[in-house]
DNA sequence: CGATGCCTTGAGTGAATTCAACGCTTGTGG
DNA sequence: CCACAAGCGTTGAATTCACTCAAGGCATCG
């Protein structure tokens, strides 16, 4: 792939627009310094493989991408998804190699940063130390979210929780113009990250249709109505709280 | 609840017993500097609450804790388990308030610290902040594998994966005496962390009992065959690996 | 223009749930 | 000391949610 034009829409806005991106200035400024390159990746493209011991970490900057694992019959489960701005790969850098698998949901422009650069931000850099934490802290909390959510909520619930989730992250990166989720999400990856099977996600999300809360055309989600998810998720939506004081 | 004896077969091993436990000494030691008290808890009360602003972060020194947390008509999820040596509140201290609750699964010791402590340790000990990094690393890693259970495998194999879970952390921590898990863990429990009910927890626990791979007497399990409760769940277990050079 | 990927629908099956009840142990108050 | 309640585990039966199997429609693409 290559770099595509910005529309008005500001579709995949790159992680240099400020004002659409809620970039973390401290960590972003810091790790910028330790950058070693891009890359460019196709939708569907594996960025990362369970078992390997990566010499890298990225920075997502445009598209996105999604975390998963699978099991030995090919069972898969989408444990989380990537905006732009987010790291990609670090717990595997800290714990020596991949514990999961991490592919392009859309094209993604990535950059490069040498996984040994860690250590050396934690030395020189405190306060991009702690704000790289808080960014963990932040993804364990969606994933304990989600993991209630696969758990404990019904299929209807579950799914408006997941659609409520990606619109609310789209929106804050300029991917949900006009409420359409801009990258291909499939009901099958809805199905993989709500851990039912494809036909039944169809059904699901057909129910979701029939109450207007969503509408599923041109092969992507619409969301006309990201109140009523959250309203039959019973989920009241991620704070956007700021990074404490350091 | 008071300090109770040790007995030989090291139940309830105590954090200061460097032999059994999986400390982190950089960490232990540094995070040691900023202990402000401690705090004992029955088995079954509530450590931290959702939505709570706690002011404390605590380690725990002795017994087990869950995370967990409950959508508005009381349908409860399990998120984690807590062994000693464990932080406890982290997570809350970073994002400002609790997302999740934890309570004592059995009797607990806790130290108790300052949560604005933490911003000091990334300032003055960038070592101690890299171990408390690598550990919550290490804690994402185990809850992507419980969402893979949760949401892809059958009830036997989620079962079995949890019971292995359980018995490999505990018995680093000294826990799991003869194979028993010295925890008052109930179905109620199991069920709850794997989003199941109750009833059907109990005839899943009853088929694991049949191939002889756990037993569940005196309310408590005890696994007959960790080797076997693998091979069903298809897991490897985790890998020990120690912290990289910093 | 056949192949492929994605969405859709029907029908039968199976897994897991709810409802209900009972036994056993533990703890508590009369 | 006994009666009683409460918590936990167990079992049966009926129901429902979700799955598998199967097939077809409709785009897109080589």
């Amino acid at each position: 792939m290559d770099d595509r034009p910005q529309d008005a829409d500001c579709d995949g806005c790159p992680l240099e627009n400020r004002a659409a991106t809620p970039i973390d200035d401290v960590l972003a400024d810091e790790i910028a310094r330790y950058r070693v390159g891009a890359m460019n990746l196709d939708a569907g493209a594996e960025i990362l493989l369970e078992g390997v011991a990566s010499p890298h970490v990225y920075t997502l900057v445009q598209g996105v991408a999604f975390r998963h694992k699978s099991l030995a019959d090919g069972r898969r489960q989408i444990l989380s998804y990537a905006f732009p701005g987010d790291l990609i790969g670090v717990q595997g850098s800290l714990l020596g190699k991949m514990r999961h698998s991490v592919a392009a949901l859309a094209d993604v422009r990535l950059w490069v940063f040498d996984r040994s650069c860690l250590p050396g931000l934690f030395k020189t850099a405190p306060e991009a130390a702690f704000a790289l934490t808080w960014r963990a802290a932040k993804d364990e909390c969606v994933l304990d979210e989600t993991l209630l959510s696969v758990g404990r909520r019904t299929a209807l619930e579950s799914a408006a929780y997941l659609l409520a989730l990606l619109h609310q992250r789209a929106r804050v990166t300029g991917l949900a113009p006009k409420g359409r989720l801009a990258f291909p999400l499939t009901q099958q990856h809805v199905a993989d990250t709500l851990g039912l099977s494809i036909v039944h996600t169809n059904r699901t999300l057909k129910s979701l249709a029939a109450a207007r809360a969503i509408a599923w055309q041109d092969r992507g989600c619409v969301i006309l109505d990201g109140e009523k998810l959250l309203e039959i998720a019973g989920w009241p939506g991620f704070s956007q709280e700021p990074r404490p004081a350091f």
